[in-house]
DNA sequence: GAAGATTGATTGTTCAATCTTG
DNA sequence: CAAGATTGAACAATCAATCTTC
């Protein structure tokens, strides 16, 4: 199965429309951004808590689901991964003892992914360094207004990108 | 070697600070974005051209430099990665014949990659299809406006995650 | 048969160690 | 010895194929 629904940005190639200086200095900001921001936070879950972003996320999103339960298909799109991709992730995980997995009993054909009370304590252990480097890279750099202009400018993009939404209804 | 010149994101973790509701959603939608985004790109060049992010990242900034020559060192820094990072895939596309290196002849010490005509050829005809996907995932979902405050929010956070800049001068 | 989920193989990235040059 | 660069091993992500359940 493809991700995303078999919907891939296949750009008509007929008439190329060049980025003006704006859009160019933008973009170039943008794509500085998309690549490094994560390398750092990535750097900073893996050296304090031995975990990898999407790990850390996936470990949030089941912290706050009711009875720390989702779905594999619910949690993947929660957290910006693939289907292939959490269930590798899950794996390993299951293995450290911080979820684990079982059929849902009404319907065999989902899995359902829970937390454990060792991976609860271990998100509450990484929380705090996670939240307060987001702090410092992201949200004290900016004025209250530059952040709803950028939670504005986020959706709209994210539109284009995840036009079904980053989670399924 | 460690990147970034041994800065780390070490939060003091005596007090946490939270983030509230709007700092929060800010947060989520740049999150997502971070993550989603260049998983498109990524998808787009995979498919249409066989080349990752990074490498075309390396081959645009080959062909725009003066005689089409930069320090690996430089390079690294004009492409978001790691010197490591670079020296593997610069490797990689010597053997398809995109790029090739030599030692600087006046310092021993530095290595210049310079672009071939095979891998100018190749930006070339990858180059149409990245442009117009970032132009229709970001550029068009944006207001004139909107790109003028993405450019200066994505600068300040930059400044934040490397504050040496991007590139060494 | 379709959707959710898993798997194994391939490929790419990271990390620490190493080598070289000035 | 410091900075630039490379290497190989360990690890993570992707892709296509497969399996299951309804």
């Amino acid at each position: 199965m493809r991700e995303n629904g078999d919907r891939a940005v296949r750009p008509d190639e007929t008439e190329v429309r060049w980025l003006d200086e704006h859009e160019s200095e933008a973009w170039m900001s943008l794509a500085g951004l998309v690549i490094r921001l994560p390398q750092m936070l990535e750097a900073q879950l893996q050296r304090d808590a031995d975990l990898t972003f999407f790990e850390y996320s996936v470990l949030a999103a089941l912290s706050e689901a009711p009875k720390r339960t989702l779905r594999m298909s619910r949690l993947a799109g929660l957290t910006n991964g693939s289907l292939s991709r959490l269930s590798h992730v899950v794996k390993r995980m299951e293995k450290r003892g911080f979820v684990f997995r079982e059929l849902d009993p009404d319907d065999g054909r989902y899995t359902n992914a829970l937390l454990t009370d060792q991976g609860c304590a271990k998100v509450v252990e990484a929380a705090p360094g996670h939240v307060a480097a987001v702090r410092t890279l992201v949200i004290d750099a900016l004025e209250r207004k530059q952040l709803a202009d950028l939670k504005d400018i986020g959706d709209r993009v994210m539109k284009r990108v995840v036009p079904e939404g980053p989670f399924l209804p």
